[in-house]
DNA sequence: GTCAACATGTAAGGAGTTACATGATTGG
DNA sequence: CCAATCATGTAACTCCTTACATGTTGAC
């Protein structure tokens, strides 16, 4: 049943190994998350009480002194759905990457400018990669290598890949800027 | 100004070799772009009229027969602010992954099952590799190979690459399926 | 004649962001 | 005592998708 929000999902997953309250499912979703996917407190703490309603998850009360706190830890039922959406083939893999959007326009720009969008590309997934990394750094030398490093592995390849690819790319087009004419046989394709 | 809409700068780019009418600026977005950026009719025709508005573009009714046709054109102004624009350095990269989502949360599901997570999202990035490459196929081969052809290339590299990890991932996670004795020395997880 | 492609829009609703609003606890 | 972090939420707004709605033109 893909009927669950995106955010929903979220925290099904979160809720996975462990109970957490509204407060520390945001916090996983900002550190080693966020680079794949994104919630915010106002789509987390009402999806909290829908899934509650639902029967999917279950609250307890846990204040420490006078400061509020509820986790929250699937039900069976929750758990169920968990897995069933976990084995249903994954469906959206939606990019909104603005770097990549100024390059497809960059025509739009003198060809010496060219080059500079994509170098801006390249910094920007340097500068993911440093997040990822220093995140990587931050982890317990003890910590289970288990699914979630595993994308975190991705994140980090991932963004290594890209930027030596706009580098490249930066590389190849100099030509351009100062040869107009076409070089060679590179007729097809 | 970045307060231009995602969709604004879609459109402003999209026309900046060209007139074009908001159903060649779907296509537009629809083949090539799409990707890594979408925008559906019922944004586009709203903020077609709101930058007529703004005096960032231009319309010009062309029917063909009964069949109306509006194609529209930058405005010096709409030229002046798309370049503003793309001088900017890129701020959003937004990934909405639902495989790399399901992978995290993978180890909810029995270890046998962990490996299919990895294979799905391989599919998934052979599934859009084959969309570009056949999108790349169909061009005429005189077109030229400027900004949106790299840009292009960076999706079919990218989802070689992608694909790859993935096999990969799910290839080095195989000693957990086989093996639930533990075979060597591999103590931990 | 009928189907695919061309062409333009609106309505409704859900998803998501940002700003607002409040207050407690802990460590320096 | 002050700042960072913990902790929970609402309001307003924009963004975006899906479904609805309509009609033309060209090719087979």
């Amino acid at each position: 049943m893909s009927d669950l929000s995106a955010t929903a999902k979220v925290i099904l997953g979160s809720l996975r190994s462990q109970p957490r309250s509204g407060y520390e499912i945001k916090q996983l979703v900002d550190r080693p998350i966020q680079f794949f996917w994104a919630a915010s407190y106002s789509q987390i703490y009402p999806e909290l009480r829908r899934l509650g309603e639902a029967g999917l998850i279950e609250g307890t009360a846990e204040a420490t002194g006078d400061r509020a706190r509820t986790t929250y830890r699937l039900t069976r039922e929750g758990a169920k759905v968990l897995r069933a959406w976990l084995r249903e083939p994954p469906n959206t893999q939606e990019l909104r990457h603005e770097g990549l959007l100024k390059v497809f326009f960059a025509d739009a720009l003198p060809p010496g400018e060219r080059r500079q969008r994509l170098l801006d590309m390249r910094d920007q997934h340097l500068e993911k990669l440093k997040l990822l990394r220093e995140f990587e750094a931050s982890l317990p030398e003890k910590s289970p290598r288990g699914s979630p490093y595993l994308v975190l592995r991705y994140g980090i390849e991932f963004n290594t890949w890209a930027a030596a690819w706009c580098e490249r790319a930066a590389r190849d087009l100099v030509p351009d800027t100062k040869a107009k004419v076409p070089t060679t046989t590179e007729g097809r394709k």
